[in-house]
RNA sequence: CGCGGGGUGGAGCAGUCCGGUAGCUCGUCGGGCUCAUAACCCGAAGGCCGCAGGUUCAAAUCCUGCCCCCGCAACCA
């Protein structure tokens, strides 16, 4: 083989996930993609490097950390735990795990930030503005109404709030020149135009870096009444995990720049604009690609508990095997698109394409082996049938194909290749039709040709699926009687003959039982909704998985509550019953109407969302419950005196009302 | 005119950058085979490629206008 010493490197992460909640199948997602990029390129010899992890600071953890009862750090570590636990699951192969709560990370984002501010490239400002108080929001001075508050009309005050600020525009140029000297940097192309256009060539402005509203973060050095925001803290783990900044780099040195940063489109913005940026400031060498890949959608829409479209991941291989999870993840979507999960697909896509093809292929060729050579893979002279050298032409075109494909992180491409030879060499024992052959002891050498050749492309498709599935090849290798070595090495793909012959097959298991598809595709719908599901009986599952625990279905989700109030906080509420005398809808908002209430003792105007569940016209006349001491706002340039209540969930809208005997102005409680 | 994605046989998608026989999976119908997990293989039906113009010898593919759907943003006090 290579006698080159030195492995080249290849460095791939994932975004870091946020830990508030547990995490769904669009994360696992993310994360088996990476994973089946970081194994291919093992396979083929690099020294890789695929790393993962939590972005452990923020408001948001802080305040459900508070609401949970524990320590911002208790509460991530938590949920850590459970993350780690799902990775481990689905076999991630991931060498690294950071997170943004460790030492190692916090030092280092120190002593970035610290290097930055030294530059000049950070510095203290201030977010300067009118600061309307009870609305806690900035404005403009032009946004201003005759120089009240825009929203709710009363007078603001000139304020001045510490911040720390990144020098963005300073590196704009720089950041263009490199787009387009690296056309490749982002990948899905269109992604760089909608950055150039939304973003870099309006102007960028400079980014306010730290945050002094809340605590749970890394201190800004020297000014600890600051924290670190998200930007530098989050993005810069992707070389602090190397051990940038630390005693020893030697691994940053390696590995760095990374090859590849697969991010989810939500978040592209931040790693091409600025990541790069920060990095340049740094003085280091940008990334080499930045990845966005697509959504997997549920079937309405983006996943939502409270739309009981929530698939947890968990659930599906508990009860399919892990490998038809990675399988599905990464066949049924062109990577880079959205995609849509329903049950009916997930079923449909196992059953053909693993129990029916390539199970159903490996099964029927172990059985013809048995019973034709009693159990011995014959050696065979190549084209002993007019069908031979098409099948072998067609396994080394699927091999090109295969690491075409996987340059290009085209997953779905990749396993459609495979899936093509698969369906070929159906076709193969067709058209050999060896039965027959078996019948005739001068067509014995052609026998043992199909024979030969059925075997030598199984072995393809076991090393080729490699990347995808985790343990499906090694029991292909079981039942092929194929030790694993130099016959299942990715290299010795470049040779289609008679690596077998001699070897003796062992009949096992079907690789993947056929499923009932009816009944699993309510099972998973049910357990998609987070009932229990009706104790279907349980489909056979991958061979070594042992315990047939009932599957965990998703238990229902208790809402969440707020916190318990005493009957004064109530009672600050004043709600009263209101008749509506007119409605029309407000211009260029979907959701406003704009409704005139009468009270009995005033009128008054109030703005309310429910424009998409009830027509203006089906407004008027009726009784509905009013809060009317509620802080008047402006809404769409409409004023707002109180809100409307109405109940809701799952999309769904329905006002309170109240019989017309009540008069209006009459108390609520 | 806020940003973006999309409209291709019954369903879900590819093809659109780089014009020239419209492809894949599933479904339907018919046939073949029996080695196999009632799996596998072959064939057929079915599409004015959202609509209307334009460019061209030729357009799903390029240009213009329009319609519809879906995300995001704004607006849900």
């Amino acid at each position: 083989m290579g006698d080159k010493n030195e492995k080249r490197t290849f460095y791939l992460t994932t975004p870091i996930y946020y830990p508030s909640d547990k995490l769904h199948i669009g994360h696992a997602y993310t994360t088996v993609a990476g994973d089946a990029m970081a194994r291919y390129k093992r396979l083929r010899g690099f020294r890789v490097r695929y790393l993962t992890g939590t972005d452990e600071h923020g408001q948001k953890i802080e305040r459900k950390a508070k609401e949970a009862g524990k320590t911002p750090q208790r509460f991530v570590d938590d949920i850590v735990a459970g993350i780690q636990e799902l990775w481990r699951k689905l076999e991630i192969s991931n060498d690294d795990f950071i997170r943004t709560t460790e030492p190692r990370h916090k030092q280092a984002v120190e002593k970035i930030f610290a290097k930055l501010l030294e530059q000049g490239d950070i510095y203290k400002g201030t977010y300067e503005g009118w600061y309307c108080t009870p609305d806690e929001a900035f404005f403009l001075e032009r946004q201003l109404v005759d120089g009240k508050c825009p929203d709710c009309g009363r007078p603001v005050e000139w304020v001045q709030e510490e911040s720390y600020f990144f020098r963005m525009s300073k590196y704009a140029d720089r950041l263009l020149a490199y787009y387009e000297e690296h056309p490749e940097f982002i990948q899905p192309e269109s992604r760089r135009n909608e950055m150039i256009n939304n973003f870099i060539k309006p102007g960028l402005e400079d980014l306010a870096v730290s945050r002094t509203t809340f605590d749970w973060g890394v201190p800004v050095p020297g000014d600890p009444k600051h924290v670190i925001y998200v930007w530098i803290d989050a993005l810069s783990n992707y070389i602090t995990a190397l051990g940038y900044g630390s005693e020893d780099e030697s691994r940053f040195r390696d590995f760095w720049p990374a090859d590849v940063h697969l991010v989810g489109k939500e978040i592209v913005r931040f790693h091409t604009i600025y990541w790069p940026i920060m990095l340049m400031a740094l003085g280091l060498p940008l990334p080499k690609k930045v990845f966005a890949h697509g959504w997997l959608l549920m079937k309405d829409g983006k996943m939502s508990k409270s739309k009981g479209n929530v698939v947890d991941p968990v659930t599906l291989i508990d009860r399919y095997g892990l490998d038809a999870l990675r399988y599905y993840l990464m066949r049924e979507v062109p990577f880079g698109s959205d995609g849509t999960f329903t049950p009916d697909n997930f079923v449909e896509r196992i059953n053909y394409d693993l129990a029916n093809d390539l199970g159903n292929l490996l099964n029927r060729t172990v059985a013809m082996i048995d019973k034709y050579f009693g159990g011995e893979i014959p050696a065979f002279e190549k084209g002993a049938t007019p069908f031979d050298e098409e099948l072998e032409s067609m396994a080394h075109l699927t091999v090109e194909k295969v690491e075409n494909a996987m340059e290009n992180m085209e997953f779905s491409v990749a396993l459609s290749a495979i899936w093509a030879l698969v369906g070929r060499t159906n076709k193969y024992i067709d058209e050999t039709q060896p039965w027959g052959l078996a019948k005739d002891e001068a067509q014995r050498p052609a026998l043992a040709s199909v024979m030969g050749h059925l075997a030598e492309t199984l072995r393809f498709v076991s090393i080729l699926i490699q990347p995808f599935l985790t343990h499906t090849p090694r029991r292909m290798w079981e039942q092929l009687g194929i030790e694993e070595g130099g016959h299942t090495a990715w290299e010795s793909l470049r040779s289609f003959g008679g690596a077998l012959a001699g070897t003796r097959v062992h009949k096992g298991e079907p690789l993947f039982p056929r499923l009932e598809m009816a009944d699993e595709i309510a099972w998973i719908a049910q357990a998609m909704q987070g009932g229990a599901p009706a104790p279907a009986p349980e489909p056979g599952k991958e061979a070594g998985g042992g315990a047939a625990a009932a599957p965990a279905a998703p238990p229902a989700e208790a809402p969440e509550s707020k916190p318990e109030i005493g009957i004064d906080d109530f009672a600050k509420v004043e709600l009263r019953v209101a008749q509506v005398v007119a409605c029309e809808p407000i211009p260029k908002a979907d959701k406003l109407l704009k409704l005139q209430l009468d009270l009995g003792f005033e009128r008054r105007q109030v703005v309310s969302g429910i424009a998409m569940h009830y027509k203006p016209e089906e407004m008027i006349g009726r009784k509905v419950i009013c809060v009317t001491n509620l802080k008047p706002v402006k809404l769409r340039g409409e004023l707002s005196q109180g809100m409307i209540l109405a109940a809701s969930q799952d999309g769904q809208l329905t006002l309170a009302t109240v019989p017309d005997s009540m008069p209006n102005g009459a108390v609520v409680k």
